[in-house]
DNA sequence: CATATATATTCTTTTTAAGAAATATAGTGC
DNA sequence: GCACTATATTTCTTAAAAAGAATATATATG
């Protein structure tokens, strides 16, 4: 990994796709498990798996398993410094846009132990 | 357009092809029409001129045509917020690496009159 | 007006990415 | 070990993007 086009690729390609964006927007207020995401975006949960990996594979995000769930973290950047920059830049991007604003909204009625037990 | 998640997309996804991220390097150096971008990239002229269409539609180029020629220059960025941004990082990012140094490197040898008039 | 040149557009084919469904893995608790 | 749950992986299908070839447009020149 580092500081050449294929790493900036990468994070651009990972970053071109609504659902990502949402992730990021998402994970800037809280960490997440995979189950609170799929809930959070309405989107079935081997997509979010899959929309997580590209994530996690370009430096964006990070995981941490913790018993049966998987929490996801924003980066610290340190793997690359296209999405250390870019992580920055999003923290105050996007937040008056209709549909990240939406989706920000829903996210204090989204409880982990009421969505997944069940 | 703006300040909405449609536009970032639209901006990432223009920076997601390695072709179009050299049109941009290049672009630094100086205004280029789409002859000499053709030669410098080794990419067919159609296919240029589509790449141009792509970023400048993300606000990340402009045109100018002056006679025959059609110029193309990085834009001020006062279309997209996020194209200004991008442009900015990548003044002073991927200069080191190895794809890009040696399409820079061809540039001085790039004349228009002699490339284009055969 | 005819010709030549630089660029753009269209159409087709190939490649890549996204979405959905089914299945697999890995923990947890009995 | 068995059942249950959260997540990951695989496979298949569909949609979007890229590459190529051919053609069209527009401007310049004789």
């Amino acid at each position: 990994m580092g500081f050449n086009v294929k790493n900036f690729i990468v994070v651009m390609k990972a970053l071109a796709d609504i659902n990502r964006v949402k992730i990021i927007k998402l994970l800037q207020h809280k960490m997440m498990c995979v189950c609170e995401l799929h809930t959070a975006l309405d989107v079935a949960q081997p997509a979010v798996s899959k929309h997580l990996k590209i994530l996690e594979n370009a430096g964006l995000v990070v995981s941490k398993k913790e018993g049966l769930w998987v929490n996801y973290y924003l980066s610290d950047g340190s793997v690359s410094p296209y999405a250390a920059s870019m992580l920055g830049n999003m923290r105050h991007w996007l937040d008056n846009d209709t549909e990240i604003e939406k989706i920000i909204k829903k996210l204090p009625a989204i409880n982990r132990k009421q969505i997944c037990n069940k």
